[in-house]
DNA sequence: TAATTGTTATACTTATGATATAACAACTAT
DNA sequence: ATAGTTGTTATATCATAAGTATAACAATTA
């Protein structure tokens, strides 16, 4: 699993981590039950604080995206619940669309990006 | 043009209020030429400070959906590029989609969404 | 026993969001 | 001409969040 901090980003460190692992987890490159580098691994390999890949993983556990085993550390574990994650994929989605439309994106363009993603993502 | 701060959400002030003006625009409650409230006005009747307006006006701008002038303050002035629109659109999809595809999202189920967004949207 | 795991706690620095005045040039209305 | 309003810029202050730095803990592993 490769990982590309860019530190000059206004987006912030542990956000793009979390990010990234959306991207390992969607094309398979990190596999359901599968464990993830320790915190600290992770951290002196990126070169940033051992909190921050916490902060990360922390996040990634509250929305259900990893588990702690004890002996195994941070695992994969995608905890499915569709009419959640369509609520929520459509929050994040609204102003984005909204965005689009003023910049005169028509659906069917919106929608082959869309198409798009899901070729490069899975 | 109606707005709703949420003062208690995670997302700053200055946000919302963009992406509600996004809302806006897409609509047509904001029309292209049309004038927003002044900055004074709009923070008054929300609440917040004017630099918080001005912000938001500030990056509408250099996002290219405002234009100011000087006799009729800021007004609806799109920026029509389509490529840069598709390109930023890709840009700010891709790891939402790859949220929504570790959580079993299918290629349809999302573009059902973006249908659903186009409808309530434009 | 020694080392590693995620986690928690505390403290510090820095960056950002939001507020508060104040002022400026350009324009509008009286 | 005077007064008021426009977006904008400049400072300053405060609160919060991000990131860093040590340190420690219980549980697990070699």
């Amino acid at each position: 699993m490769l990982v590309e901090i860019d530190f000059n980003s206004d987006e912030a460190i542990y956000i793009q981590l979390r990010n990234q692992i959306f991207v390992a987890i969607a094309t398979s490159q990190l596999k359901e039950g599968e464990s993830l580098p320790s915190v600290r691994a992770l951290a002196d390999k990126i070169g940033v604080n051992m909190h921050t890949v916490n902060k990360a993983y922390s996040t990634l556990r509250q929305d259900g995206f990893l588990k702690v085993d004890r002996r195994r550390g941070a695992v994969v574990a995608v905890d499915i619940d569709k009419l959640d994650s369509m609520a929520k994929m459509k929050a994040y989605l609204r102003p984005l669309i909204a965005r689009g439309i003023c910049k005169g994106l028509s659906k069917e363009e919106v929608k082959g990006i869309v198409d798009q993603l899901y070729d490069e993502l899975s």
